[in-house]
DNA sequence: CCGTATCCTGTCAGATACTG
DNA sequence: CAGTATCTGACAGGATACGG
């Protein structure tokens, strides 16, 4: 896909600078994509993230959020207050992001039942 | 967004029953979509994957086929001459997949320079 | 309230060797 | 050619405790 050498000669295939490759292993966490779902409807704050987004631990979410936001996809706001505010949303780029995976929910909604029933029948055999 | 439990209760939000978990968790797999693309194309013989995918090991390939088989996402033809050939190819149902994740390549190209520089300026500070 | 630091554990990829 | 079996180390993620 990346990278042609010489006709004939070998891709380097998976290659990490690779574009989707970076974003697939962004959205392939975890926890990212429901984060961003989440910000997409709402800024909140951190430990109200934490209650809903239901399994996730503090140091998990901590190190997502960092991700997230190094990639310009949220926004980290903190407000003077005592005790201190910390609220994130979703930026522009982040909400574009939202929209592309959109794509694969749709997909995933539409065909799960064929593929659960593929895997059924794989397994009998 | 999965099993709404009672008003004002969290949600399992993390559910890995939900489609669009199983399916994230799927593309997610460090290979499987570079397989599946590479298979939209036409269909190939084992060892002739194992060249392509640079730097993919035997055990993996071979797990990540047998995902992508149970899925109902490839599919395995074995011919009997000596020695057996074996070749997979995608399904339909892979194809539609495939077409899903095109999306998200799309976005990927479009807007990867800006998360770059999303990054840099990040990791100035 | 919003995290970081530390430890601990299970999972999984890679390397290697072997089989039909 | 097309895999399987086994071992190993790296690493992600959870639990817990503590700090600004």
């Amino acid at each position: 896909m990346n990278i042609p050498v010489n006709p004939g000669d070998r891709y380097d295939v998976y290659c990490a600078a690779c574009p989707t490759r970076m974003v697939l292993d962004r959205i392939a966490d975890k926890w990212a994509m429901l984060i961003l779902g989440r910000l997409a409807r709402q800024p909140v704050r951190f430990n109200q993230l934490r209650r809903e987004i239901d399994g996730v631990s503090q140091k998990v979410l901590s190190q997502t959020l960092k991700r997230l936001e190094r990639d310009g996809l949220i926004a980290r706001a903190v407000f003077a207050t005592v005790p201190v505010t910390v609220e994130y949303s979703i930026t522009p780029l982040g909400e574009t992001l939202n929209d592309a995976v959109a794509a694969l929910r749709t997909w995933a909604e539409t065909h799960i039942e064929t593929v659960l029933e593929a895997q059924r029948r794989y397994d009998k055999a």
